[in-house]
DNA sequence: TAGTGGTCTAGACCACTCA
DNA sequence: GAGTGGTCTAGACCACTAT
């Protein structure tokens, strides 16, 4: 059975643990390591940039494969659609469109989705339900410049996320985790009492550096989200 | 010039973009691409197995390769050093050990740390200053039965985290986000209200499923973590 | 059972960068 | 200048699974 990289990739994570390549020294060329290995050098490339993918090493084209100093811990989190995760649960999922209104967006929005001031953007407000108690409030503003046909999107029906998850596909973002009090309007939506700490989650993507969409979510308290680091 | 797995990689998103390819829709085989391509299939693969990891495609043996239909969206997190985060602001970094204790861990945390009523884990209660500003509070436990030399570390020169990163690395770990109205004592450690939304996160870590070590961090109101999707 | 992706090999050329 | 990683190729075998 040949050696795989998984093989060398766990070989190597133990060598260090062990203390063998101590932090920040500097480990085997790949050459030699394929000599020792009995295996190919792509084999042991693979392996490696794998590592350095993962942070564990840094990788200099004549400085050498070095084991990383302090090793930037990395979390991949899933954005999973509200209905997903709330459907996952067990829960019934269910939304409700408070708001949808044309209208002119304040500056931050402006800025953030790169609008005119005469631009009139949707601005939508939505409340998910997972058994028809309050989970999250949305506010959402879309850019009806890039995406027009969201104007004729049956929100009631399917909820702005998926609509435009399916509609434009692939675009690229960005995500801010903070926390905050909840306004009295916030509060209301979510049916607590206003101060409450709730997570919030903001969103921004685009399509080919047009603006497509923006919203922040306002989780019920006690919300979590959970990593593997 | 050969073709780059990176050029095969922007050429199906484009052609997903485009329409060309369908969400849900099969794309072609390897070897067909290949050919189209005029490349191995070597250079394919690699760039449709990266486009798997970021979750944009799904593959299966015989089944193909196909264009994902709701792309479960991912955001990688660094979890910098508080130092590290700190001084990248040009702020300068200080940190003030508030309590370190030898004591029995209430049920919550033996259970995270998998420990037994009688032992004695170490208690440790961090401030981490920014500008001499109180940024965030750090309440943690290290099970001293694996890393017993923590208890001579000196824990007031060096913060209990960098000398773990340093002693204990590469371990496995998990990360929780969420929000908390600030406690009396959490709000007088960080000199704010009491009932402030603040930013917490958990982090548990293990080496070899051992226990290592389980935080809390308190972050001061307006702390947002930021990353791309 | 046949077609697909998963992987390894052996060889090659190149870009980068340290000494 | 020399050694390292980055990458592509052409070929091969195998594991999985849809049909």
């Amino acid at each position: 059975m040949p050696i795989t990289h998984q093989f060398i990739r766990d070989a190597v994570i133990k060598r260090i643990q062990s203390g063998e390549w101590p932090l920040g020294s500097q480990i085997p060329a790949e050459s030699d390591l394929a000599t020792e290995y009995g295996c190919s050098r792509s084999t042991i490339n693979r392996a490696l940039q794998q590592l350095a993918d993962e942070g564990l090493v840094v990788r200099k084209r004549k400085g050498g494969t070095r084991v990383c100093q302090a090793p930037v811990r990395q979390a991949r989190f899933q954005i999973p659609m509200l209905r997903e995760q709330i459907e996952h649960t067990g829960s019934t999922y269910q939304h409700r469109l408070l708001t949808r209104e044309i209208k002119a967006a304040p500056d931050e929005i402006c800025g953030r989705l790169g609008l005119r001031a005469a631009d009139q953007p949707l601005y939508l407000e939505t409340v998910h339900l997972a058994d028809e108690t309050p989970f999250a409030l949305e506010r959402r503003w879309v850019n009806t410049g890039t995406v027009p046909d969201v104007l004729n999107a049956p929100l009631d029906t399917i909820s702005a996320n998926e609509w435009l998850i399916n509609t434009v596909p692939f675009s690229t973002g960005e995500v801010v985790f903070g926390a905050a009090n909840a306004s009295p309007s916030v509060a209301a939506a979510l049916d607590i009492s206003a101060g409450a700490a709730v997570f919030v989650v903001s969103r921004t993507t685009w399509l080919n550096h047009q603006s497509v969409t923006t919203l922040k979510l306002y989780y019920q308290p006690g919300y979590q989200l959970f990593s593997e680091l």
